[in-house]
DNA sequence: GAACATTAGTTTGTATACAAACTATAAAGC
DNA sequence: GCTTTATAGTTTGTATACAAACTAATGTTC
């Protein structure tokens, strides 16, 4: 007989995982009409939030690890999306500025995060239960870092 | 000015990917020690519950993508944590079957789940909120899956 | 101001995640 | 029975995710 604890229906970190790989599927088809993947978008909604940022300063505001986010910050600026400016006063940061095009971008991104939200069914999902489901995720994101950074 | 729908603080999908791959690296370090990746577990904690299972049912219990199953699979083969038998009635079918050694991994790994938990601080999060967050992702996962689906 | 430590960012290697095209077998329709 | 359709699983190509080792510039210590 298997141990409780390994069923993967008493796992709360399954069904995270299940619903992070599922969400990334859901914005695919949504994202593709602007020729962005998920990542990358995570990206540009961070700039459209804060425009010329260090890649340091991103990471952070992004989660995203730096490592990745090179190879996204180079596909983006391959794509005319963004320009990369080097900081004069410490020579080692890199700046990280929108372009037009980018700037153009956000106007069509706008109604991507209510349409995703309108693609699930209401019946199951209500506005409390995700306004619940936010604290919640806050407090494991946060107790989470805490432990990672141990 | 952004628009406020774009800004990743108030986006649950930014929360649920951090915490999924927040909650794969915490489990990096644990799983390490018995030498398996996060999806290889999960595999494993799939024919733990239900040994010798097809590759489409253990793609459906694991929810994990039938091609990307597949390369998993071949590498539990390799590792002899499991053995590929193929059905003699439908010969499309493979059966796929834990060694002893998989079995005996079992009782090693039957302690991540709490030690997983025991990382965090109890503080940030309680029983209750872990029951209530399983209750809303589950239907968070079910609203998904049938988004998808369409 | 030379030696050492820290920080910002890049590169590399490995594993994940998944769509799409493919092969082989089985089931259904006629 | 033979064609058509559906199903089980593999392969391939691309993008993610991240640790670890690296380079280059800045800070710190003496």
């Amino acid at each position: 007989m298997s141990y409780e604890q390994l069923k993967l229906d008493n796992q709360i970190c399954h069904r995270l995982y299940l619903a992070s790989n599922g969400l990334t599927r859901l914005y695919r088809p949504l994202l593709e009409a602007l020729g962005l993947t998920y990542p990358q978008y995570v990206v540009l909604m961070a700039l459209w939030e804060e425009d010329r940022i260090t890649m340091k300063d991103l990471s952070i505001k992004t989660s995203i690890d730096k490592g990745f986010l090179a190879s996204l910050v180079k596909y983006l600026d391959k794509e005319n999306l963004i320009e990369i400016l080097s900081d004069e006063q410490d020579k080692r940061k890199k700046i990280i500025k929108l372009t037009e095009k980018a700037k153009l971008l956000e106007e069509k991104a706008k109604d991507i995060p209510l349409k995703l939200i309108c693609s699930l069914d209401d019946d199951k999902i209500n506005i409390e239960q995700i306004e619940e489901l936010k604290k919640i995720l806050d407090n494991v994101n946060f107790a989470i870092n805490e432990a990672l950074s141990k």
